[in-house]
DNA sequence: GTATTGACTTCAT
DNA sequence: AATGAAGCCAATA
């Protein structure tokens, strides 16, 4: 399996997480069927094509941080799209408990079909 | 080949 | 709660 491949995985697998949720870069790896690649689930979606349409700010660390520094450029971008759809950011952080995204797996791994 | 890098995670302070 | 070390692993160089 080549690179394109994982990535189109993974970006599908973020299409998946419904506005007004978040999830981490480690559940989407393990979602997408790559364990183990929380790493590479954020280098690509530093590669999305604008043409896409990816969710990427949905995409958090597993404690509820978001992936850039506080007060950045990308942390104040991703922060106004996450308020956008009523996530509530505060000192850029996400509070898991009431955001975190928790798919029925059975409907999501049939849904994605790889 | 080896070495470094990183939109990460976990565990121990 | 916050910080830091160690672990992680594919992609790059």
């Amino acid at each position: 399996m080549n690179n394109d491949q994982k990535y189109q995985r993974i970006w599908q697998t973020v299409q998946k997480i419904p506005a007004g949720k978040v999830a981490s870069y480690g559940q989407i790896a393990d979602l997408a069927g790559l364990p183990g690649r929380a790493r590479l689930v954020g280098k690509s979606l530093g590669y999305v094509p604008k043409e896409l349409l990816v969710p990427w700010y949905r995409v958090l660390r597993s404690s509820g941080q978001l992936a850039f520094p506080k007060g950045s450029e990308q942390s104040q971008l991703q922060t106004g799209l996450l308020q956008q759809e009523d996530v509530v950011v505060l000192n850029n952080r996400v509070r898991l408990r009431e955001f975190l995204w928790q798919p029925d797996l059975a409907e999501l791994l049939f849904s994605l079909e790889f």
